[in-house]
DNA sequence: GAAAAATTAGTACATTTGTTCTAAAATAAT
DNA sequence: ATTATTTTAGAACAAATGTACTAATTTTTC
């Protein structure tokens, strides 16, 4: 692992426990036994940290979509199984999501990058929901307007889950994949057409 | 209006536009034409400001959910109209739902009377959703464990919607307050028994 | 093995920030 | 009216922060 790698590593560890306001350049340096003119060496300004744990963010989970869009029939547990391996990207990445809007108010380019990246995201689970609507699986007499609302409700859900997991529960890594998991479950419960068959046996 | 109600006009108004990070003390104060020294006289620490300010929208939501809990029967309009009012007090004390986390991890007391809060507004909103069961408005075939979930999804809808609106389409007061109602209602659709008939009209 | 390039440590600097201190001015109390 | 109290302005301070600079050291290239 070469140094700009450990320099990330060591700030995502200090972002995830400690927040970005808290924590600055010296406190990542002090953290790796570097001196603050090493870090800034290989990191110009500060915020070309976080830009580069962003674009790893985004990289990694655009995997995790590509995966899921190769897949010819998508179903329900291929749905939920997206779901739990995001939310590993989330823990992983966590500063991000529990400073949001503060990271896109201080660095605009990562702002445009997400409302781009949810665009296209959007597109693409309206089109999956379109097609479990007629394979029978989603219900039909819902008003069609229903569907880009559940694609907002599952955005918002995804990305604060985790927010309202500090404010309210704190559970740990283990027991908040547990719980995310089954609020997304939860989540699709009433859309299904037939819940008692569609649903998993394992909540 | 005495003059700590002017420096918490003022901090409210400056925190919602750019930040907690980037205003300071002194931005509060030049903003106001007064001293750093005059505005330390009334809030001796910054976090007394932003403390002071979470007491203010504490209080407020206490009094909209009051007049919930005082009406006999609860309907879906009740509950829609509270979810718009509620938006009004969202939004003007955005700053704190744009920076949950990192207020409550800077001032832990806020946390911990977010988490007796959040507690409390959970069991009224069980009952209450027990009682829409009893009345035939809510469906009686899923499983009872979708209450809570549907109480905590509309926590989290609640408190990150404003978020969300930030990073993506980030409409203006007016169009925030119709799409945020909008949301809501879709919300309940999926739990309706007669969906056409206890949804609203206007919508 | 010498020259060139890269990495690193350490220091330095200007700015900002939260807060305190002092003294002046305004207001209220008697 | 004079005294006491509250409010205000302005300066001052220590700590922290982002980043630049310099020189040393290590690594790579030839």
């Amino acid at each position: 692992m070469d140094t700009k790698d450990r320099i990330l590593e060591a700030a995502l560890e200090l972002y995830n426990t400690q927040g970005i306001r808290t924590i600055t350049t010296r406190h990542i340096a002090a953290h790796l036994n570097m001196s603050p003119g090493n870090l800034h060496y290989h990191f110009k300004h500060t915020d070309d940290i976080i830009r580069a744990l962003y674009a790893r963010l985004a990289g990694a989970f655009d995997l995790e979509l590509i995966q899921l869009q190769q897949s010819a029939t998508v179903t329900m547990n291929a749905i939920l199984d997206l779901s739990a391996r995001s939310f590993q990207l989330v823990y992983r990445y966590r500063f991000i999501f529990l400073h949001f809007v503060e990271i896109v108010w201080r660095i605009p380019g990562i702002g445009k990058d997400y409302q781009v990246l949810t665009r296209r995201r959007t597109r693409e689970f309206t089109r999956i929901f379109q097609r479990l609507i007629e394979n029978g699986i989603f219900r039909t007499d819902l008003p069609p307007s229903i569907w880009p609302a559940l694609v907002k409700q599952l955005f918002i859900v995804a990305d604060f889950w985790l927010s309202n997991n500090e404010l309210t529960d704190r559970l740990n890594e283990k027991k908040a994949v547990a719980a995310y998991q089954k609020t997304f479950y939860m989540m699709f419960l009433p859309f299904l057409a037939e819940p008692e068959k569609n649903g998993r046996a394992s909540f």
